[in-house]
DNA sequence: CATGAATGAGTCTTCATTCAT
DNA sequence: GATGAATGAAGACTCATTCAT
């Protein structure tokens, strides 16, 4: 699968940018495993456990020592820089293959919006969180391509006549991301099983003709993430 | 305004029980004063700065020292489980107001959703989160008004055919903290005016006649706290 | 005795601007002692294991917890800064007690340099390290009072004729500092002995007439502290 | 050149003797070089970084792995030691070549003490750091080197009656190392200016007639190494 | 032999909670 | 009753050292 993690800038830490991986410097198989696992491991803990989850708990759980954590993401932000970038990656593809794949392109909005929610789209807030930084050219390049490939699906649906016309990307992106966050502190997994009725419920709500005037405009990925 | 607050049984704090506040025992009007101060301002401070505010932080702001927090409540825990009573006996009181003063069922539900953001119902998950003893009588207690509250909106609403029949005061409430939920660790206080976008969105989807099927089974208020 | 900690200035801390102290907040009788039992243990301490010493041993030695030394002091820079500052006001105290006690202006010199030894002006490396915020108004301040009264005794001196008179007050604070400093890592009380035998040494090599032409130019304390 | 590290002894890594060479076993000649830029890069580093220098950061600057610096150097403390004899390698080879060159005697001993300012010496606070081991045969031998390098230049500088007759070789090392040392945490190049300076004050406080009467007594470097 | 990667122990710092005025 | 101060128990992050390619 194509990955957003290709353009490269050096974050110049003091002594050595452990998290920059310029293409020059292969990592061995095994580190990559514990990379992958790394962030694997992150997300799934943040579903989980809630944003405060200690890196310590994640190591644990990723079953390598805390210290690795470090060796790959100079700290915290740094991993969850990264796995925000997965995320959105994983959500980038669902949205892509949702439109190739399907015929009816309402129905392909709703395929997506459901196979976000199961990619732990919730786990990031990504758009929104100041805890990314947001003039990250990666970050930018996997939030332009997430922004493409819904922008796609909702233009397709809104051509299509069933998708209400006064909403944008970010409409879209932040109430799909709110309504799958995870709750703080407990492991709510079986809260998924609601999660796509409010989805669902939502989408109904986006459906065209539109019901209501809504307030405010729509909004852009890029809105989002200039609100402080 | 009624408070939820008078029925009480005391947690056994280590020392004392502090915050259990039996009816022969009336506090100090500025004692009241303070404690009311308190949960007010913990309310907002934990809509701008996200749920892991430092308990000096909320003193700071409501002008008290720290330790004025622990002699109303006995640790952090029981300052949040009273916040959540405080919110959820104002969101009930917009229920109820709600469904007295509004002609139109459906425009009532549509007002207390909205009230219920401004009430910052999200601050708190406050019927999900496992940092609240949803054993305790209070809770019990202000759930039961609340959803007694909701569900006769709903009820009404539905009564005049506008409201779907597939979904629960559970859905409601569930998607009405999600979306209004605030993010962590920044005030995005203008993140407010696209609440109610997708607020109205969601209400839209809720709109008879339903436009499709959902998953699962409607839930209740009971539901949602026997979970985890 | 004349405190160098009069004028402050808030370095905005994020929360609470912890160490600013400013004059309308009087420090508790018991906080107070704290305070400054912490910045003399740690003068001591830094003195005794040399400057990387953890914060945790100092508040050992202190027989406060280790958190106490954050309440006082943001972090370690601002322990370090205060320590230096404490130096600085003692070692000014000492030239300008050793200016006007003394008839003799050469002996006088001598007394200080003697004195700033044991008041352990090499603990700190004042004028050098990075470790410190030069451009702090209460450093600056207390440089400057170090300055004019080293000044004031190189003068007399001088003007007695029984100082070379190609040396600044920066050639004489940077030698002191070196002789004076401690080793890393050990108790080495019974270095001291050696020191005043090397100091007095130097001693030798200031007095005039000078024998031998110095490389450079002399130095004042400002020269010394833009450097790097 | 000659070194000081021919005479060895093992000191028991912990499994295997890494930095014990015995004369049979030839390392590589790449091993060698490696080796040795190694030795040559911490010392540089320490001086311009400060004694806390990571070994990784030696490491990065060597252009090895950080591996290699343990096939080198069992520990740490290790490495140290090895920088130390090599710093007093090459000091001993200054005054020796000093008192070889010079006809005059104090111009030896002044020439020297410059050398040896250049050599770094203040950087390993060889003589008194509690991070040596101060029994092991290869630091006495290099000692002992240099005890007799200086104990020859100044014995030879007293007899020319440049030079007073109260002070030993350990106050001269003494004050050299500590008036060279670095300061910890920033590359101070230039301070090197300043250094220079004062050394020239030191040897001028050094020459007889002596203008003053020192306390204690002449030190040896065997006192020295004594003292704690 | 050389290296990148992994790790646990240690340090700094924060925060809920308790203590003393 | 109220407060500033004190504290120990985490959590983030670093680094000497060990392991595996």
């Amino acid at each position: 699968m194509a990955s957003a993690a290709t353009s490269k800038t050096a974050t110049a830490g003091r002594r050595t940018a452990k998290s920059a991986r310029p293409g020059q410097h292969r990592l061995r198989a095994d580190a990559l495993r514990n990379r992958e696992r790394i962030i694997a491991t992150a997300r799934e803990a943040l579903v989980e456990y809630g944003a405060e989850i200690p890196l310590d708990e994640i190591a644990r759980r990723a079953g390598v020592g805390n210290a690795t954590i470090y060796r790959h993401f100079a700290n915290r932000r740094e991993l969850i820089h990264h796995v925000t970038l997965s995320v959105m990656s994983r959500i980038a593809e669902q949205a892509e293959s949702a439109l190739a794949e399907e015929s009816d392109a309402f129905l392909a909005l709703r395929r997506f919006v459901h196979a976000a929610a199961d990619e732990r789209i919730g786990a990031l807030c990504p758009l929104l969180s100041d805890s990314l930084d947001k003039e990250h050219p990666d970050l930018i390049a996997a939030r332009d391509r997430l922004a493409a490939g819904i922008d796609a699906l909702m233009g397709a649906a809104r051509a299509s006549g069933r998708l209400r016309t006064d909403i944008g990307v970010g409409d879209l992106m932040v109430a799909l991301t709110q309504l799958t966050r995870p709750l703080p502190g407990n492991g709510c997994v079986d809260f998924d099983i609601f999660v796509h009725r409010h989805l669902q419920l939502f989408l109904d709500g986006l459906s065209a003709p539109a019901r209501s005037e809504l307030p405010g405009s729509p909004a852009t990925l890029e809105d989002l993430q200039q609100r402080q």
